[in-house]
DNA sequence: AAGCCTATCGTTAGTAA
DNA sequence: GTTACTAACGATAGGCT
């Protein structure tokens, strides 16, 4: 100015910038102060320098003057800040109804267990003896049902076994009434399968060759 | 100024202080516009007219602006708003633990009211039988209890009348053995008391000098 | 309430420390 | 990064319209 008006235009030569800026924003932040001052007005200012430094003013609570811009502009924090509260509430208010939920569950649960019954009536009484007879009865007959389904399937596994035995001992009846011959070569085969045991022990060490010898215990 | 110099205090005169205000706001707007262009900085200025009117400059968006300004003065939303979000985390997974809670506990009636059996192994079905056979034991004896204290309050009840009766009777017995003329001057006095009602009426209806008129029902 | 005028004051660019 | 100086510029109080 003292050499000609100055453009308002970015100042390029750094050193003069920073300058400036100092200046500039002392005397930006001192006319925010006189006008609140003056005129009795809530004034702030924001400033952030290059580096990302903060200077400010605010004639009185920085943090209540922003949220009243912010309520003035209808904008952004007003919204969202008093729809999170809402939010907050609301699970607020769910989780007291949800703890009363749970006191009275738990009441119910432990009269049904009999226990906290000194404030109930005769009345009272009768119904819980109602409501654990009938469980009771339903328990019990769930339980019923649930052996004989298994006394069942024990039966017929004992059945399925049994038909099992009579298959071998009416295979051990033919096979006992074949001669000789055959015996020993159905012994022979049988060698190299599992021997089957049918209450007499050591059959397949008879040898045909030696049959002329002492016969092993037969029944 | 043009007549010296002027203090930095509020203008009291009214007119002054809105011409003031509407200068001086318009050249604090200015100032901010041309700091943040001629130093390539962010600057915002808020101004609240008494009435409660907004003016305001900002170089580049407002809200960037005043997050920018908070975060740095690490105040109220920065810490707040990660408190607040910690909170409803924190009421959340409450919840969910509640939740769950109460699916237990829900289980656990639902099983003592002989419903959902369907999953239990007969160990459980044993298990929920003793627990239900103990609580029908309790519920019983308290209502046996409550019947018994009952009945014991009727007996003392019934007690007390018969003696109250056994009284009455004596008196009466007393009384019929009195001479008419005793028998007259009890009556008026019982006049001003309650009469006693002793299975026989109007006693006292009985008037000594009409004793010779139609006698009212004795026994 | 807003704009113009103008004397005057306050601010600041340029410069140097 | 701030301050001091200074001339010039910009802002504005008070008055007028």
């Amino acid at each position: 100015m003292v050499r000609g008006k100055i453009e308002i235009k970015r100042i390029e030569d750094v050193t003069s910038r920073h300058v400036t800026f100092s200046k500039r924003r002392k005397g930006l932040l001192k006319k925010a102060h006189e006008l609140s001052v003056l005129c009795d007005a809530q004034v702030a200012a924001i400033v952030f320098s290059q580096k990302g430094r903060l200077y400010d003013f605010a004639s009185s609570d920085m943090q209540k003057m922003i949220e009243r811009c912010e309520i003035h502009r209808g904008e952004y924090f007003g919204a969202e800040r008093l729809q999170k509260q809402q939010y907050v509430q609301d699970l607020k208010n769910e989780m007291a109804i949800t703890m009363d939920k749970i006191k009275l569950l738990q009441l119910h649960c432990r009269k049904l267990m009999g226990q906290d019954l000194d404030s109930c009536s005769v009345e009272e009484l009768k119904e819980i003896t109602t409501k654990i007879e009938k469980s009771l009865t339903i328990v019990r007959s769930r339980k019923a049902k649930l052996n004989e389904d298994r006394i069942e399937k024990l039966k017929a596994e004992i059945v399925a076994e049994r038909e099992v035995l009579n298959d071998k001992s009416r295979l051990r009846q033919m096979f006992e009434e074949q001669p000789l011959w055959i015996q020993s070569r159905s012994l022979e085969s049988e060698k190299s399968a599992p021997s089957c045991s049918c209450g007499n022990m050591n059959l397949s060490d008879v040898e045909t060759d030696l049959s002329i010898g002492l016969p092993q215990s037969r029944v």
